[in-house]
DNA sequence: TGATAGTGTGCAATCGTTTGCAGAGAATAC
DNA sequence: GTATTCTCTGCAAACGATTGCACACTATCA
């Protein structure tokens, strides 16, 4: 029924020549050691046959597969699918396929993932579930599975990654508030074990300190995921303590529309009794009631860089490990105002 | 430096075995031909080797790679991420892992793409970019490559699908809008080479008939791609040429939001004086100004059942096609309105 | 006690490529 | 005209698993 594909040696056959003169043609670096008129007459032959090489058997043969790992945290963060895009694009560019995991944020499922692609052999790996301190990354270091972190990174350095200018973002966004006349101003932040979630957390503590704001601990608090419940649940906690604030500043879109969940369970309107913004900018965040401020991610670029930067690795996988660091741009949207204050009543 | 993973000849000599009797122990078909305490030996070694099959030598052997391949339009449409999730999830509980490819509704760039993972031997496809007629299913299936169309579907029959039930899902939102009043209703369509435009569009003509209502071609307009700016270009068309309707049903929610953009441009309000609906519940879609009032399809249901279903066809090949078809339901949001018509004035 | 059936393990070929090595023949040098 | 170098192609051994077949051994039966 199947017909099976031609392989390398129906083309050997067809041309009168041994099998290994057909791979030597068809592989570049080896090319030039067939005569060109032989070369010529195998490409042709090949093309009539529709032959392609077997990935499966070649990569068993080099121990190169063309196959590189992504893993993710969510997918259905909607950040993640345009990076996805982009990486593809460039890896496929190269001759290069993606296999895709999302590990749902469960550590023991990230670890038989990995092992899993492991076992299958990548060439390099992909990782922007990464943690700040991450065994699973540190595993891969030690084997050397060329690898590049995106959206996140881990503490230790010299680990090749693609990330936003984090702390940019959140000067950005909380200058943009004081700018607007706001002075209390609460903070729900993401989770401390991600590199995300303690650099946007450290910079306003930081930058709010530098602005001469005084920040009260009752206005901080930092979610468990990166998911709306988890802001509304955090922006909860923040308002049951005290409501003396005019404006919140998140560490992610996400977090952010928890937070105008929790403000409209208590009929409060944003921007007028709250101003809020997120981070990442991800997509229709302009289209909600009200649209969010925020900071935006070059996603594509982020996508484009990651993968790049991959391949440089998996071609030299001993070369110094580079770090990119993105800058986010602060998109102003209805989500902030100037606090109706009593300076104005 | 990299340590080599061991492999199954390394836990046969360390058990003193041949590399054969390890593969029966790993494989439970072949389990039961060595003995329990060899077997138990054996399988001791193996876990403390880290022993891991190496897929690539065993697909060659045996033509079985444990990897599916999944086709997407566009990853960016926020309908796939989800279904691709609960597809991942579900498959790898099986073994199997997924490699993906974001065709980018290029023609070109699909055949591509399923050449590369039919060279890499996956055992089955998951297609939701299918045309009507569509040569590359075609050609799967001749080739008897285990295949589950997703959300579009051909128009031979007896190819495996899961769908949802377009017919019903018109039906509902064009009742829902003339159970508001509306009689002049407009359609803002989907490309006509999918399954999904061309029975949405044909849906909405046989049940606006149905119910009576005349209907102007005027107002009708299928746009190219199911994108914000398609959606937008088709309604500005027919809003040049007549803009007297009171309702537009669209076929997608992006279609629906490029309608938001169109009517944004002529300053005319949703649901004031126009009502938009749209079609698949997109994430965040509640959110909008206004939240779109919609057809709300189960995607986690659809990816795990067309998951199951594709490894239903891959563990029996031959069996005759099962179609699925989901039933979407109709959320009524804030995007939908009774008409204010002059006999309210 | 010898023939027969049944059980468990090893042998070796195979999947489709790649690649170090060898060798045939042509080209060059002396 | 012989020795030497090149250029090209073939040979055969990998890569890491799987599996039909053979065979050694034990158990069963007459």
């Amino acid at each position: 029924m199947v017909k099976p594909r031609a392989n390398i040696k129906d083309v050997a056959n067809r041309a009168g020549v041994h099998p290994s003169t057909v791979s030597r043609v068809l592989n570049p670096a080896t090319r030039s050691m067939v005569s060109e008129s032989l070369a010529q007459k195998i490409i042709q032959i090949s093309g009539e046959l529709g032959y392609q090489r077997n990935p499966l058997a070649s990569g068993l043969r080099t121990q190169k597969t063309y196959t590189v790992g992504i893993v993710l945290p969510n997918i259905s963060n909607p950040v993640f699918p345009s990076i996805v895009r982009s990486v593809e694009h460039t890896l496929d560019a190269q001759g290069y396929t993606a296999i895709l995991a999302d590990t749902g944020s469960n550590r023991r499922n990230e670890k038989d993932v990995v092992d899993n692609m492991k076992a299958r052999q990548v060439d390099g790996l992909l990782i922007a579930a990464a943690r700040r301190k991450d065994p699973i990354v540190d595993e891969c270091i030690d084997q050397g599975i060329p690898l590049v972190l995106v959206n996140r990174t881990v503490d230790k350095h010299n680990v090749a990654a693609v990330i936003n200018d984090d702390e940019l973002g959140i000067q950005l966004a909380l200058e943009h508030l004081t700018a607007l006349g706001h002075e209390r101003i609460a903070y729900v932040g993401g989770p401390q074990n991600t590199s995300t979630g303690y650099v946007r957390y450290r910079t306003f503590l930081k930058t709010a300190k530098k602005l001469g704001l005084d920040v009260d601990r009752n206005h901080i608090a930092n979610a468990r995921d990166y998911t709306e419940p988890a802001g509304q649940a955090a922006l909860e906690n923040i308002m049951a303590q005290s409501k003396n604030f005019t404006a919140v500043l998140t560490a992610n879109d996400l977090l952010a529309l928890g937070c105008y969940d929790a403000m409209r369970a208590r009929k409060l309107d944003c921007p007028q009794d709250i101003s809020v913004t997120g981070f990442n900018d991800m997509p229709y965040v302009d289209r909600f009631a009200p649209p969010l401020t925020t900071l935006h991610i070059p996603v594509d670029e982020i996508g484009v860089q990651a993968a790049l930067l991959l391949l440089e690795r998996m071609a030299e996988p001993e070369a110094p490990a580079k770090q990119l660091r993105l800058e986010p741009r602060l998109v102003v949207r209805g989500s902030t105002a100037a606090p109706r204050g009593p300076e104005i009543g």
